[in-house]
DNA sequence: GTTCGTGCAAACGGTTTGCAACAAT
DNA sequence: ATTGTTGCAAACCGTTTGCACGAAC
C-alpha cells in the first residue's frame, strides 16, 4: 500500500501526499510538477503548487523518486529509483525506460582516473511502426 | 580563425559574436550562458545577456554548439559537437568529455520497436588521485 | 532604405520561499 | 507546547522577447 511506503520512508502519509504518491509514484509517464499538479488537483482541488514541489523534493530526499533531465525546460520524476537507461522520442517527447539488462556498456573500468559510481545511457529516437 | 567558422557557418562575424566564439567555442569548460556573459564582459563591458543569449542560440542552430542538460539548474554549452560521452564529477560538478571509442555500448540494434537515431553514456564519480 | 544586430528593460515560466493558519504529537 | 504541514502570495532566477537605435549591405 502507498501509506505503508511512505511511513517507511519516514514520511507522514497526510491526504495532499498520499494524493500525489499514487499518481507519481505509479506513474510510467515521468511527469513533471505542473503535470503532477494538474493531475492530483483534479481529486484534490485546494492543493497548491508549493504542496506540489515540496512533497516532490521530499520524495526525492527520501529516494522515491529520482530527478531527471532530459528535458530542456523542466525537471521530470521517474518512481523506478532502480538502474535503468532512459530512451526519449524525439517526435513525442515522451520518455520511456530501458531495462538495464537490454544494454552492454563495456570498458567503463579502463577509463584512467575516474572513479565511476554511476552511470547510464539516453537514447534518442523513435519508435518504430511495430509490424 | 573563429572569424572564418562563423562565416562557414552562415553567422555575419560582429565584434560581440567573435568576443564570444573565442571564449566558447575553444572552452572545454562546458560554461552555462551567465558565465559565457561573465568572460566576455571583461573584454567586451558593453555586451548585454541579450546578446548573449541570442549568439549561444544562433550558434546552437547553426551546429557549431550543442546544448547539454547535465546540470539541474542551466543549460550548459559544448563546443565539441562530435560524438561523445559525459563525465559528470559529482564533487566538482565539472563535466568532462569522454571519447566516443572509449566506451562501447552494445545491443542496441536488438531493441525492439526503436529507431536509435543517437545516444550517449552520461557518467558520475569522481576523479581519482592520479599515482 | 531595408535588413540585420545590439542593448535595455520588461516579461515569462518553472521553482522556491516567507509566513500565517492549522493539524498532529 | 512544540513540531510538522499546508496554501497563498511574493520572490527568485534563468531565459526570452519587444522595441528603438544603430550598423551593414
Amino acid at each position: 500500500m502507498i501509506a505503508e511506503q511512505l511511513i517507511t520512508a519516514g514520511i507522514r502519509p497526510t491526504a495532499q501526499r498520499l494524493a500525489i504518491a499514487e499518481f507519481v509514484l505509479r506513474s510510467t509517464a515521468h511527469p513533471s510538477a505542473d503535470e503532477v499538479f494538474d493531475a492530483v488537483n483534479e481529486k484534490f482541488p485546494t492543493i497548491s503548487t508549493a504542496t506540489v514541489y515540496n512533497t516532490l523534493k521530499l520524495f526525492t530526499e527520501k529516494q522515491l523518486l529520482k530527478q531527471l533531465h532530459l528535458r530542456d525546460d523542466r525537471i521530470i520524476y521517474d518512481p523506478n529509483v532502480t538502474r535503468h537507461h532512459h530512451f526519449v522520442d524525439v517526435e513525442t517527447g515522451e520518455i520511456h525506460d530501458i531495462e538495464w539488462g537490454a544494454i552492454d556498456v563495456c570498458r567503463i573500468q579502463e577509463l584512467s582516473n575516474l572513479d565511476v559510481e554511476d552511470y547510464e545511457v539516453v537514447l534518442r529516437g523513435r519508435r518504430r511502426e511495430s509490424e
